[in-house]
DNA sequence: CTTAGTGCAAAGCTTTTGCAATCCC
DNA sequence: GGGATTGCAAAAGCTTTGCACTAAG
């Protein structure tokens, strides 16, 4: 799984928002841009403690505070505990297995039209949007 | 606004479930009930006080999960620090404005065909869902 | 060289838990 | 009367913050 985007390209949204780039930030954002776990800080903190054992977790939180800032991560809210973050950015739904507590991605989109439908409806502006569904994984299903 | 149960309902509720009726139970999902501003277990705390000025913070949270798990609530996590609740438990999306924090019932649902769709693309086998919108309230975008 | 970032430990919050006293059934 | 519930305070998590040291630009 590949990431979103490239060290350079993180490096440029910092920039461009007058963050620094450091060796940290961008360990943190290639640890969340690997996977598709949509892991927690903690997560993320285990993971990078192999190669760099000076992290910590509070740099961690920090860094994924600044990615959702500059629009290169967002924060997911399962109804767990933590939150997870994911490094896909375009607005897709997540569904979450109450059995195992695993979080996948869904591709299927719902209409944009919904969308409008609410705008109308509520006289809100719209500026974000997260469809979460619940239910047992395939492979939870066969235990 | 009348709340969606009425405490002979609850009662009925909670006792088929082996749940005991206390006043802070029908109190609490009174105060639930009787709001439609999703508030947090603080929230409601807060609105008993006066009423009930022996209420403890931890007999609204025990309250709240009971009524989740007998099926007459529902938890909302709309991306603060803490759990909003709801007692109309059919599913309906709800809006958040970012600004003032306030959160909105939405009356427009999405298709049951997505969810069919959800099904299947990912194969779950469907419990729950949850929509999210974010955005300015109508209020918000005068000031 | 200047300013922001790191990492540690401590603090802050929300939510849960332990337990004696109390209340529902 | 027996067992669940209350309410208090303490504990448990997750996340943020303060601060001296370090590193980016």
């Amino acid at each position: 799984m590949r990431p979103p985007l490239k060290p350079k390209e993180v490096t440029a949204r910092l920039r461009e928002r007058g963050f620094k780039v450091t060796p940290q930030r961008l360990a943190v954002y290639s640890a969340l841009g690997h996977t598709t776990v949509h892991p927690s800080a903690e997560n993320i903190y285990q993971e990078l403690l192999s190669d760099y054992p000076t992290m910590s977790l509070a740099t961690v939180y920090k860094s994924l505070k600044i990615f959702c800032e500059v629009g290169i991560a967002q924060e997911l809210n399962v109804g767990e505990d933590s939150f997870r973050y994911d490094a896909r950015v375009h607005p897709h739904p997540h569904i979450h297995c109450i059995k195992c507590g695993r979080v996948d991605d869904v591709k299927t989109l719902p209409t944009e039209a919904f969308s409008q439908q609410v705008t109308g409806e509520t006289g809100y502006q719209l500026t974000g949007q997260q469809y979460y569904f619940y239910g047992i994984c395939p492979a939870c299903q066969e235990i």
